[in-house]
DNA sequence: ACCTTGACGGTTC
DNA sequence: GGAACCGCCAAGG
């Protein structure tokens, strides 16, 4: 049909993909936050699972800066010491971000996404 | 078509 | 704080 075909095989990841690239440096998201700007209200569990698919090599010419996603308690989801846990840590602390213990403060680093840099930026 | 798998989240105790 | 429980639902087998 057209051109976006790979595209539409998988829609979500898409959208998870896409706006993830959006989350500033030195700054985290939710893995339900990005559920909801990506229209999938409720799924955060799917943003982790296209999370775990992200091309090594970026998608759409852009890196997908999958690291600064962590859940909701401001903890990284990965098992406490184990290698992409370390990875993304530091990935974190390069960016300027705190971490105590295993936790980033929310209340310093979430992004708050301006709504109408938002509209903007995605087309769905 | 059915079953299991998730880098989750909120509620509750 | 934290652990157990349950709801969520696309994707992959």
């Amino acid at each position: 049909m057209n051109k976006n075909v790979n595209e539409l095989i998988k829609p979500q990841y898409a959208q998870i993909w896409q706006t993830v690239q959006l989350i500033p440096i030195g700054k985290v998201a939710c893995y339900g936050q990005i559920a909801d700007l990506a229209g999938l209200p409720g799924r955060a569990r799917l943003v982790g699972k296209a999370l775990g698919k992200v091309p090594a090599f970026g998608w759409q010419k852009k890196p997908v800066p999958w690291y600064r996603v962590i859940n909701s308690q401001g903890k990284i989801s990965f098992p406490l010491g184990s290698e992409y846990f370390e990875k993304q840590k530091q990935l974190l602390q390069d960016e300027q971000v705190v971490i105590i213990g295993t936790k980033v403060k929310l209340r310093d680093f979430q992004w708050q996404p301006d709504l109408a840099e938002l509209l903007f930026s995605l087309e769905f």
